[in-house]
DNA sequence: TTACAACATTAGAGAAATTCTAAACTGTTG
DNA sequence: CAACAGTTTAGAATTTCTCTAATGTTGTAA
């Protein structure tokens, strides 16, 4: 089951969505998308991902964590997830989905796509084309 | 039907809301809730509102346009909308509703709440409840 | 394999939005 | 109208994110 090259799998991703593979971006990589320690989906900001990398002993800056994370963005390997202004998620889960959002501690949660199902959508003003719908559920603490 | 005397229906809104009617408070909620000039509502962020106050002579510090919003806000007067990380958009209209975001010029436009219909919605998360539900529908000129 | 050109990374400075602070001011209450 | 709690203010501070220009790395072609 497990890749004996772990990385491979990995750089062949990145080649796919035409990065390079370089050190920086495939231990980002690994943090994000690596299912071998069987983390399901993650939520990250740039300064968490940058204290994982640290803790990893992956020297990578802080400017590299934004860059590489909109360079992941932009190739359609995450997502962005705009739940509070002045913070900026990054989803690892690509497929249609929505989100909880505890407004109390600032976690992410996916809601399934199957589970929201808009019965009624309104047509685009003129002149523009939909490019994503969105559903925030924000949560209390009980 | 025009009220003779513009104020006292602020000053008397603000009261109820738990606001002492201050020349800022007042000027401000003129700027956003005063109907006379037939707007019909706004999304407004800080920076806007504040050269708004500018133009319109009133002095008021940047400083007490974010308070003013965020106590507005806190009063139910006005809701807060999240579309974009670093910016942050006050809507004066407080009904059940969702909107569009043109993305490419950064402007809000109100979805009545009749538009937009939840066919299916997911249950809370054990220990939370639902605060709001939002839709966002993002768009991108043709 | 080496050399090179293109691309990537970095630290630190710089921006932009927002919050904090502490002093000065004002609306309300008695 | 005095006193005080609540407000306002300018400017500094904070936070998050972007830019810059120097340095380092990768893929390629000989």
């Amino acid at each position: 089951m497990t890749d004996v090259r772990p990385y491979t799998a990995l750089i062949e991703r990145l080649k796919l969505a035409g990065l390079r593979p370089t050190r920086q971006r495939l231990a980002l990589a690994k943090l994000l998308f690596d299912t071998a320690d069987d983390q399901p989906n993650r939520h990250v900001t740039a300064e968490q991902l940058h204290s994982e990398a640290m803790e990893a002993e992956v020297r990578v800056s802080l400017a590299t964590v934004y860059n590489t994370l909109h360079q992941f963005t932009d190739a359609g390997l995450l997502r962005e997830v705009v739940v509070d202004s002045g913070r900026s998620y990054f989803d690892t889960n690509i497929d249609d989905h929505h989100h909880f959002y505890f407004e109390d501690n600032g976690r992410l949660q996916d809601i399934p796509g199957a589970a929201v199902r808009l019965a009624e959508l309104p047509e685009a003003p003129a002149g523009a084309v939909i490019k994503r719908i969105e559903v925030i559920i924000r949560l209390r603490e009980d």
